[in-house]
DNA sequence: GATCCTCGAGTTCT
DNA sequence: CTCGAGGATC
């Protein structure tokens, strides 16, 4: 070997040795320290001189990832250790019964465990030997899996080799492959595009992906690993305990999960559970479950197995996120703007920590798409504080009876035509003031809490008053008396009088709440607040023509007139007066001063503050004369952010845009 | 004419 | 919270 040669291959290992301690950084300690470009950078260094040097190209270089093609499928391999799997609890019982047992057998009053998110993807093995991968299986039945060694060399948290290994060892690692939440969106997003199939779960995705017989396309794929145990052990000196286990796999250089935590007792067990079941909507993959390990690998061999679980561990399971259930019927709504949304009433089930017996559909192309039919068996998610959503249907189950569902063309509430708007999506009832329906929410709008706030006056109430007659639109709220409430059922002298206190107190509001409260098509809290500060007050909005009004920050030519028609109509204009003669009050706008100390600021709230609620920081701020919207962009100048802040926190550290807590916030208001 | 930003509207259950 | 679309901006 000459010389030039000699200096390729020390440069060659110097950067395959600096990649993988940056890999290990990356992944295992959660804490890169160059930039992405940067590393970027190293790999391509190491592949220009790979490209120069064929010759001297190692296998386990990081530049090889990605392999030739498996054209016959997938080899079977036999486990040398069988994967085992967990015994599972559904309850808190269970949970009791397994401590109990261990206690029992063991004889000991007290045990440790340890406890760690129950990972939503697919066991895989890795087996290292002399620190080298080389090999990668699936769990398949548990004895015997599929030799996945090319894609599982392509997933970028699965070091080639490992850090620190014993010379003469064999090491084989056991642990769940996964796709995140937000790469599982961008693959269907991918796979949208490409006119391809959606795949259905984070889990499926991840299956299908790790299933590729082409390297090249489960390395594009965004795969992700995390070690949870230890299969095989040979040449490697195994500590006492099942966390020191954990924490040697990580100077190994592989990805132990950061949740894990050691935990004493039952209490321990589930004050675990609680805590990653709090956890579980901000974690960025899904998991289904805790798993409980007694944490003493000698007490774990005391233990032994039953048949093929080991008594020594348990999978506590989440409630399910996804369930199976059968479409009752196909009913459809008519919102404040007549808009028909179609809701499928469900055979109640329980999915996600709580029992769902409604689903929206959105609209007929939702319905198309999935295809949905009164009678099918469908599969409903519920992740988190998400709304219940129909994610698709299981069409082999289908009854032979069933027939295709026909959007209605009459609104069964008003028998007015049913018309598409513009866009083609949305449905409407064209029956206007005499669809019955619209008149109800567009009074449950009007006294909602953001707009005319007339606490006590809700969907239930609201719905009794229109069908008795009792009122007929928002101006009938203001001829109410306590007599005329008793002759409604469940209505006592209190729940009236209080109703009466409070729709007095309404009396008094702001203009901008007013033309909110009105639901005037497209004029939502913002728009109602920019019309009041531009006008000044009600007439002159009222008599505003359309070129008046697309001098209005924020309004456009389509706007403008949605609100000239809405003033145009008569019966509008009388609904108004009478509201106005009902005693309805706002004190005029006060102008705000032009050196205002948030002028032309905009500010994005989000969390809880402790001081104040959010609506009165958000009064507060616009007294002041900034702005205050609810997305996070590049526009916006500080993102407050209280306790247990929301996802606009994440996209206001990536956009760069000031973050500032409650007392900071107190410290920039305090000055005024 | 295209692209980005923001608002409005509708949604479930406790 | 998410989707669709209006409005602003280049």
């Amino acid at each position: 070997m000459n010389d030039v040669d000699k200096h390729s291959l020390e440069e060659m290992n110097r950067l395959i040795e600096e990649i993988e301690r940056h890999n290990y950084l990356y992944y295992v300690k959660d804490s890169p320290q160059i930039p992405d470009a940067e590393y970027d950078r190293l790999l391509r260094n190491l592949e220009a001189i790979e490209n120069a040097h064929p010759e001297l190209v190692r296998d386990d270089s990081p530049t090889r990832r990605v392999g030739a093609r498996a054209d016959e499928g997938f080899n079977e391999v036999e486990h040398e250790l069988p994967m085992l799997s967990l015994a599972n609890a559904f309850d808190k019982d269970e949970v009791r019964e397994f401590h109990e047992r261990i206690l029992r057998r063991l004889e000991v009053d007290q045990v440790e465990y340890v406890a760690e998110p129950k990972l939503d993807g697919l066991a895989i093995s890795l087996l290292y030997e002399n620190g080298k991968l080389t090999r990668g299986a699936t769990r398949g039945d548990g004895r015997r899996g599929e030799d996945v060694t090319a894609n599982a060399r392509s997933i970028r948290s699965v070091p080639l080799r490992l850090r620190n290994a014993p010379s003469s060892s064999k090491i084989e690692i056991r642990g769940e492959v996964l796709m995140t939440r937000k790469g599982f969106a961008r693959l269907n997003a991918q796979q949208d595009e490409a006119g391809a199939k959606r795949y259905v779960n984070p889990r499926n995705a991840a299956a299908g992906s790790l299933r590729q017989l082409d390297p090249a396309i489960s390395a594009a794929r965004p795969l992700e690993f995390f070690a949870y145990g230890l299969g095989l052990s040979e040449g490697f000196d195994l500590p006492a305990t099942h966390a020191e286990v954990l924490d040697a796999i990580a100077d190994l250089g592989l990805r132990a999960n950061p949740e894990r935590q050691m935990v004493s007792g039952f209490d321990g067990l589930i004050s675990a559970y609680k805590r990653l079941l709090s956890l579980r909507p901000n974690l960025p993959y899904d998991i289904d479950g805790v798993v409980y390990k007694v944490n003493d690998l000698q007490l774990q061999q005391r233990m032994g197995f039953v048949s093929r679980a080991p008594r020594w561990a348990l999978a506590h399971k989440f409630p399910a996120e996804e369930e199976i259930t059968t479409v009752e019927a196909i009913d459809v709504q008519v919102g404040r703007t007549g808009a028909i949304t179609p809701v499928a009433r469900l055979s109640p089930v329980f999915v996600g920590g709580v029992t769902v017996s409604n689903a929206t559909l959105h609209n007929h192309q939702e319905i198309t798409r999935l295809d949905v039919r009164v009678g099918d068996s469908v599969v409903v998610r519920r992740a988190g504080d998400v709304i219940p959503e129909v994610v698709s249907v299981l069409h082999d189950r289908r009854p032979d009876t069933s027939v295709a569902y026909v959007f209605p063309v009459r609104c069964p509430v008003c028998n007015s035509d049913i018309v598409l708007d513009e866009g083609g999506v949305i449905a409407r009832c064209s029956g206007g003031l005499f669809c019955i329906a619209q008149v109800r929410e567009s009074i449950k709008h009007f006294a909602s809490r953001r707009a005319m706030d007339i606490e006590g006056l809700g969907s239930k109430l609201v719905e009794q008053l229109v069908d008795n007659q009792l009122i007929s639109n928002v101006a009938d709220i203001y001829t109410l008396s306590a007599e005329r409430l008793l002759t409604l059922d469940r209505m006592g002298e209190k729940s009236a009088d209080n109703l009466i206190k409070s729709i007095q107190r309404s009396r008094s509001t702001t203009l901008p709440r007013f033309l909110f409260a009105l639901g005037i098509p497209q004029i939502g809290e913002t728009t109602a607040a920019a019309l009041a500060t531009h006008f000044g007050d009600l007439d002159a909005i009222m008599i505003a023509d359309e070129d008046a009004l697309v001098n209005v920050q924020d309004i456009g030519p389509i706007v403008a007139h949605n609100v000239v028609e809405f003033f145009a109509q008569q019966h509008n204009r009388d609904v108004i007066g009478g509201l106005i003669e009902a005693g309805i009050n706002w004190p005029s706008i006060e102008r705000v001063p032009a050196d205002a100390r948030f002028k032309d600021k905009t500010f994005v709230l989000t969390g809880s503050l402790s001081g104040m609620s959010r609506t009165e920081a958000r009064e507060m701020l616009m007294t002041l004369g900034a702005k205050v919207t609810s997305s996070v962009s590049s526009k916006t100048d500080y993102v407050v952010a209280g306790s247990d802040p929301g996802s606009k926190l994440d996209k206001a550290e990536r956009l760069g845009v000031q973050v500032i807590d409650e007392a900071e916030f107190n410290e920039l208001i305090g000055g005024n």
